[in-house]
DNA sequence: TAAAATTGTGGGTAGTTGTGGGTAATTTTC
DNA sequence: GAAAATTACCCACAACTACCCACAATTTTA
């Protein structure tokens, strides 16, 4: 059975080489459709990680960008904070993708990588500090959860 | 699925040579169309450093302004403003643009020069300057960003 | 269970990219 | 109109990157 197209989803330990490649699982690149041309666009995730887009997927972000009015002056801010840390990535002929020196210290990477499907992107992960952030997380209040899941069902 | 055209993301340092030159990112010169005859437009930027447009995105620019009627006061000196300062310029074969002295005194430019892609153009900061201006756009109100999100989903 | 195929990791090489400087053509100045 | 200054174009080189091959480990197939 083939999983929905571009939708990841599962865990992965990899490890970082000294080129700064790391290997996309194999059931995310089978999962990638064509148009994206085995690309993923990284750029730095919201947590300290670095998110991992289909092409495709950061096509939208872009055409969205680009309907926001550059004379506003938060729109500028936050078109520039977007885009500004983006790279798209194609992975070579083993699955690698090659991540830029500056994401790799965004998220503290070292040698081992943890890769997390979170639906729509990826997640690319230093494991203990993934291990630190959860345990923040974990704090969210029962109220919070209650507005989610107003939009989601579990 | 091949990269969108002339469009920018993505953020590199350069330098700037003692002739006023700074390499476009091969990236960057990749994406942009044929017609656009290697020629970027430059000029000044809503905040402190220079935009570069690719031409073709210029003259659309050109043709909105062109929409405008002069009968209004508001409209005839963002008409002037915009037009005033730009300027097109042409990359050599190493993929350089020259800067004019003016625009490089308006965006205070030194040796060290960042280039940060934004979607449909391009943005040329000092470093410290940019990073300055960051701090005071992280003083935007949570609320104003809430608008954002109706906007756009990441 | 053995062979074949796939997957993850390491390293080498050729082509590309960024930067400095030089020369010829063009423009400006007196 | 000649000299000076500026600009556009070209060459060279170091650093980097993309692409290729190799191989071990694992999974799939027969």
């Amino acid at each position: 059975m083939t999983l929905t197209k571009n939708t990841f989803i599962g865990e992965y330990s990899f490890s970082l080489d000294n080129k700064g490649r790391v290997n996309i699982p194999s059931k995310f690149r089978q999962s990638l459709s064509d148009d994206n041309d085995n690309t993923f666009v990284i750029t730095r995730g919201m947590d300290p990680c670095i998110y991992a887009y289909p092409l495709s997927e950061w096509k939208q972000i872009e055409a969205d960008l680009r309907n926001l009015s550059s004379l506003s002056k938060i729109n500028r801010s936050f078109i520039r904070d977007t885009a500004r840390y983006a790279s798209p990535s194609t992975y070579d002929k083993q699955g690698r993708i090659t991540l830029t020196p500056s994401l790799i210290k965004y998220a503290h990477l070292k040698k081992e990588i943890l890769i997390i499907g979170l639906v729509n992107k990826i997640e690319i992960w230093d494991p203990f500090l993934l291990e630190t952030a959860d345990k923040q997380s974990k704090k969210i209040k029962p109220d919070e959860y209650d507005i989610l899941s107003n939009k989601i069902i579990l």
